[in-house]
DNA sequence: AGCAATTGAGTTGTACACAACTAGTATGCG
DNA sequence: CGCATACTAGTTGTGTACAACTCAATTGCT
């Protein structure tokens, strides 16, 4: 008895990130940013400063994905990076003023680009709650597994 | 009015990919593959051979994903590779006695890890279905805004 | 105060994933 | 037949992601 990935819950959700990614790219190109980028630049539209922790831990990104992401936001001029003065461990990440600004460009990015998938707002809340209550399994798995031996 | 990445249902997609990804990592590094390259086993597993073409089909990767991951997978001694004698433009995916016999250890293993989630049958038909929905939805939506300018 | 353990950020190495491109092959059309 | 066109793989460059590691700063414990 054969399985392929089309069988797989697990293969369409990675096939669907990836198309997601599609369908934003095209329009985060015209902010300069990536999908992740963008994800970082929301967190810090609501919240500046942020340390490099608080935005691992707002985006589930670890320290060897963030760093160099950090970089090339602060190289394109949207932030900029200081030791804190209080933990000199930590680093604050801030807006810049390009950075402020890009909000008004970006803000209902989100909207507009998700309007074109002809996903009624049930449907969003639909995919939303099934995604949460995935995340939730996992997350409780990896709590009880540890990141280590796998079943 | 803020939105953050929690409140967005694409980035809910994205993390429960990651963390996907990161349940199945463990039991996947005892059978010396990514979650990538077991893909690609699984469709070989059911249909050998395959082009190269006929992969990236069934995995919906291109050939810049493809190429150097079946070149890891020929390294491991998992597939050969060799041009189609039909048509030269073609590469013929083949699987090796290791290859295949690596389906006994790993074709059960999608169904052992994810029992690990104490998802129901029915939860995971509900999730399928819902990923499927929304892969079909961005489908759609390539189809009519081509690869091109974003909505 | 002194020292071990922990924490926060960064670095290195490996592996996807996509855009843009190249090169060789096949096909279609006059 | 001969050439333009399309197709199949592969390459290069950029940007996530994660593991495993380093290093400095801090905290906890005695």
């Amino acid at each position: 008895m054969g399985v392929l990935p089309d069988d797989l819950a697990c293969f369409a959700v990675h096939v669907a990130a990836r198309e997601l990614d599609n369908a934003y790219r095209p329009a985060l190109r015209e902010l300069g940013l990536t999908y992740p980028q963008y994800m970082t630049m929301l967190v810090l539209w609501e919240r500046d400063p942020q340390t490099v922790k608080e935005l691992g831990a707002a985006l589930r990104f670890d320290s060897g994905t963030l760093s160099p992401l950090l970089k090339r936001l602060e190289a394109a001029g949207f932030v900029t990076r200081e030791r804190s003065t209080t933990d000199e461990r930590s680093v604050l990440v801030r807006l810049t003023t390009r950075g402020r600004k890009l909000e008004e460009r970006g803000k209902d990015l989100v909207a507009k680009v998700f309007r074109t998938f002809h996903y009624s707002d049930r449907d969003a809340e639909h995919l939303h709650e099934e995604m949460r209550k995935l995340v939730a399994a996992l997350d409780d798995r990896a709590a009880t597994f540890g990141r280590g031996a796998g079943g």
